[in-house]
DNA sequence: GAACCTGCACTTGAATCGTC
DNA sequence: GACGATTCAAGTGCAGGTTC
């Protein structure tokens, strides 16, 4: 795995992990990248634009003689980047990922993890160097909320150039050495432990996992129950530790009972963890007040409350399918944007990540799984998910977005592919491998990593009577935007979206292109019919195409 | 105006699935 | 069986609406 060495997984920039002296370009001196001389101002393709930058940081023709570093998709280089590195601002995004990809480099790895862990990281990366200054709404949040039609927008961004310095840390909250047991804000490090812990002793107490399980033990108070607790007669009830009790009907701020049980819930929640419980992993000690631990419960009972009502009152099984569904597009779509980012992150495409970063999952294409039609599957979770093939999913796109930018996002998709396939990262290998093996009157692609393969997207047109939902994004460019759609905009609503008035360069560096070489950018996700991969086991034959020496008996790797 | 409800989106970890 | 990628479901937070 990774070392997570330096990557700060906290908000505001990680700190610079200082390269080694002569190394990617980097003097002893400075941690600024050093651009050699031959190849300041030296004109390439696409220069103007740090997209066309990127130029270089793929294959070998156009790579330098100088390069300190023989493999240039492990190590994404600021001196075969000249276009990244004059923009120059220390902090910026892309010297963070030069960092990252720097020490990930010196780690040995031969080429960048895959792992979703690691996708993670770098996500937050971007969120940090790029998305994070700017979302000034509510430093609570730890992601940025969706860009929604009717809610606070962001701020303009310019993805022409360097994105702002991170801001600075907040002030400490002591003063005069008063200690502030002030309820940590959502970002504490140790929060999602304590949410933990007190889910868990929440269950342990109320001695109920399920909703059914709250609707059975903690039935609503009746009226003389809750006269007697107001008037704190004999027979009223007290919650205790050993008989706790939560009135879900009642308020839970407001109803005796549940302040009781409120009350209850935390002095024991502290006695427990005096007394060694969730120590494994341990509870953050400045977490461990009675305000935190209530205002975490509180939460919590958003939760449980919701849980209780559904268990009172279930939703049709039509809504709740339906719910499901939707549930899963979502899903898809994070996957989807979180695959983008990785693909440009991956090949140094710094203006592309900033231009991403101003995007969310919301603003992905959704997509639509094809419908059960003979009620044969016996999984419950595949039939739930209504597919009828594992891998084939229909595009449902979102009517606000331009060709170009469409075209832009396939074909990153389409890289990401290219990157699935080969981790060597040879350009354009799957369309290679597919036209060669179509050629040899072969039928199966080569894969050369294990797992499942990206899902295939088909573009079908949708249903008649289909409705679509979506998010469209704030700030970007005035060509992210489909002109018709733009036009159909109410004046006040095109200002207030803060479209820049620039239109953005979507190229990608000759050498860091892949399907887009062909024609049709998304002819190696389209020509792969399903009933191809999935042929008769007898027909098939594995074969792999080998691009370097040392590669060609590769068939086992 | 506070508390609560509801819909939506994101995060996280487990489940699933395909390949080696 | 191990590994890795995707999918899914549960948990959660936020925003807007509703109720008191």
């Amino acid at each position: 795995m990774i070392n997570t060495q330096g990557q700060a997984t906290q908000r505001g920039p990680p700190p610079p992990i200082p390269p080694k002296p002569g190394q990617y370009g980097y003097s002893a001196e400075s941690s600024t990248p050093r651009i050699p001389a031959h190849l300041k101002g030296k004109a390439r393709e696409g220069e103007g634009t740090d997209v066309g930058g990127a130029g270089g940081a793929r294959g070998g023709n156009s790579y330098p003689v100088s390069n300190p570093n023989p493999n240039p998709v492990s190590s994404p280089n600021p001196v075969s980047n000249p276009n990244l590195v004059s923009e120059g601002n220390e902090q910026s995004l892309v010297m963070l990922l030069f960092h990252k990809m720097n020490s990930l480099h010196q780690m040995g790895q031969a080429h960048l993890e895959e792992s979703r862990e690691t996708r993670k990281l770098l996500a937050q990366i971007v969120q940090m160097g790029v998305q994070q200054p700017f979302n000034r709404q509510n430093d609570t949040v730890q992601r940025r909320r969706r860009g929604a039609v009717n809610g606070p927008e962001m701020g303009p961004i310019d993805v022409f150039s360097s994105p702002a310095p991170a801001p600075a840390p907040a002030p400490g909250p002591t003063r005069d050495g008063f200690v502030d047991h002030a309820v940590a804000s959502q970002n504490h490090p140790g929060l999602s432990r304590l949410k933990d812990a007190v889910r868990q002793h929440f269950v342990t107490l109320s001695k109920c996992k399920t909703g059914k399980q709250l609707l059975r033990k903690h039935p609503p108070l009746k009226k003389e129950q809750i006269t007697a607790i107001s008037e704190n007669a004999p027979n009223a009830i007290v919650v205790t530790a050993d008989h706790f009790r939560v009135d879900f009907e009642e308020s839970w701020k407001k109803g005796l009972l549940n302040q009781n049980a409120r009350t209850i819930f935390v002095e024991n929640f502290l006695l427990a963890v005096q007394g060694g419980m969730y120590s494994y992993p341990p509870i953050t000690p400045d977490l461990l007040f009675a305000d935190q631990i209530g205002d975490t419960l509180d939460r919590h009972m958003n939760t449980l409350r919701r849980r209780y009502r559904d268990a009172k009152k279930p939703k049709s099984s039509t809504q709740d399918a339906k719910n499901a569904i939707l549930s899963r597009m979502r899903s898809r779509r994070g996957t989807l944007y979180e695959s983008r980012v990785t693909c440009c992150i991956r090949r140094g495409l710094a203006s592309h990540v900033r231009l991403l970063s101003l995007l969310s999952p919301a603003h992905m294409s959704g997509d639509e799984t094809d419908s059960v039609s003979d009620g044969e599957h016996h999984r419950p979770r595949r039939v739930a998910a209504q597919k009828e093939h594992a891998a084939l999913y229909r595009i449902v796109d979102v009517p606000w977005r331009s060709a170009e930018f469409t075209t832009f996002l396939r074909t990153t998709d389409a890289m990401y592919r290219d990157d699935w396939a080969d981790k060597l990262g040879r350009a354009g290998i799957v369309r290679v491998q597919q036209t060669f093996l179509q050629k040899k009157g072969l039928q199966r692609r080569a894969v050369r990593t294990g797992g499942n393969p990206p899902r295939t997207r088909v573009e079908k047109p949708l249903a008649k009577d289909a409705t679509v939902k979506y998010t469209v994004p704030s700030c970007l460019p005035r060509n992210c935007y489909k002109i018709d759609w733009l036009r159909k905009l109410q004046p006040w609503r095109r200002t207030q979206m803060g479209i820049l008035e620039q239109d953005y360069d979507f190229t990608f560096p000759a050498d860091s292109s892949t399907a887009m070489e062909s024609e049709d950018p998304l002819a190696n996700l389209m020509d792969i019919e399903p009933e191809e991969v999935d042929g008769d086991e007898d027909d098939r034959e594995e074969f792999y195409l080998g691009g370097d020496e040392e590669e060609d008996s590769g068939d086992e790797e």
